[in-house]
DNA sequence: TCATTACTTAGCGAAATAGCTAATCTTGGC
DNA sequence: GCCAAGATTAGCTATTTCGCTAAGTAATGA
């Protein structure tokens, strides 16, 4: 899916880390995402997120796989529906390690 | 230089300036000039930013206007220089506050 | 006053991003 | 097996972003 090679250290890593997250919080429909995902508790279907946006369901799709490959959201797979959840600590941990520095 | 009304409510205002601090923390770049304003104490004067980084020193200036903008460093005329310094307190207070809800 | 230093503005082209529609895949129920 | 529901993938276009070069402005110093 991927063209690039797999980062060789743990500094490219963070690098590319950092880049993912902040990239993806860079739109305010997938901040409103995480949002979203944060007070409606548990879990929400992808169904359920694109209703509550304006934009078309592919166009949602593609927003959650943005902050999938961030790593700020998981998702699984249950029945036909996929639930989505956020991973606070995934976000908390990028963001504020390089805030502060 | 703006097309845009002026942001109405205070709601607006937090949502326009959210939306200005993750746009310009998105650009690698950016990222980067932050992190030497940081690291270099006081002030940096553009010209040492622009050395220190291999695009153009025009993409660094529309650089710096972007982070201006979002309010993230402040600019300083002396004399024929202009000294930049972070403000951290924005940096923290906008994120952190999107970040904890 | 005239050149030089420090920096910005203007304008262009290439690449990335985000929106859409249409088509496809997968699962569950009858 | 077959259809409908839930969701993704493919492919297109419009807009934005980012890089560059060239030209312009402002302050200093000889």
């Amino acid at each position: 899916m991927s063209d690039e090679l797999p980062p060789a250290s743990p500094a490219e890593r963070d690098f590319a880390d950092t880049e993912a997250v902040f990239s993806a919080l860079a739109h305010p429909t997938r901040r409103h995402i995480l949002l979203v995902l944060k007070f409606c508790g548990g879990e929400v279907s992808a169904g359920d997120i694109a209703n509550r946006f304006t934009c078309t369901w592919p166009t949602t799709t593609r927003h959650l796989r943005v902050l999938e490959d961030a790593g700020l959201v998981r998702v699984e797979k249950r029945g036909r529906e996929r639930m989505y959840r956020v991973d606070k600590e995934r976000l908390l941990t990028i963001t504020s390690t390089w805030l502060t520095s």
